[in-house]
DNA sequence: TGACAACATGTCATTTCTGACATAGGCTCA
DNA sequence: TGAGCCTATGTCAGAAATGACATGTTGTCA
């Protein structure tokens, strides 16, 4: 679990598909963080083929679009949940969801 | 969102296959509930597969034994993070989780 | 240039989740 | 019977996530 080790990792470099265990990542922490940034990358397709500004999304989801933003970065501070609840008001099926999650983003060596 | 109101329906009934549009949940709740009741069970299924017990498993998750029964009971109070954590470190691969994931449990009329 | 919209990022008070603990029920074995 | 597991359920202090807000950045249009 530790949760502490991820977020600051986190909050620094990677952001895109090259998912490091550049650090001492477990194989589980780094499946777990791949997932976040394959839902949120899907998030952020989503919402513009919606044609919706994060402002507006958020209100969908009743949130913020500060944390639309963080979401979409696949932000430490944003939970699976949100994730995953975000996605589904975009009209993603379970199916979809799944296979969001099961997609992998190419490997940085 | 709306997390009171699905919180204390989920306290209440349900548990096992035939999630219920019961009372006034939309169907991205239902959605949502039912990814993680399929996510509960199958900790549990893997777990016993394991041959551990809820407090052998919780020391491995860095839980508590309290917690992982309410994990497998697919309480209110756990999250889909943990119940997603939970399952890869009982060994189940992206592909995995995302096929639990989709899994319909089936529908009570 | 300025005004405006969209997005990013930091902070923070409140809400929600978490591990831990207590306790109870069920089951098995002697 | 009782001792020893295993699981369920309630509670709660501390930890983490959330929405909201402020502020900064970037791009566009006139």
């Amino acid at each position: 679990m530790k949760k502490a080790k991820k977020d600051r990792l986190e909050a620094a470099g990677w952001r895109v598909g090259s998912t490091a265990d550049f650090l001492n990542l477990s194989p589980d922490e780094v499946a777990f963080i791949e997932m976040k940034l394959a839902l949120a990358k899907n998030i952020r397709t989503r919402r513009l083929r919606q044609r919706l500004s994060q402002d507006q999304f958020a209100k969908l989801i009743e949130s913020s679009q500060s944390r639309v933003a963080k979401m979409e970065a696949a932000d430490a501070s944003v939970s699976l949940d949100l994730l995953i609840r975000a996605l589904l008001v975009l009209g993603a099926s379970r199916k979809e969801v799944a296979r969001i999650i099961a997609l992998e983003s190419k490997h940085a060596a």
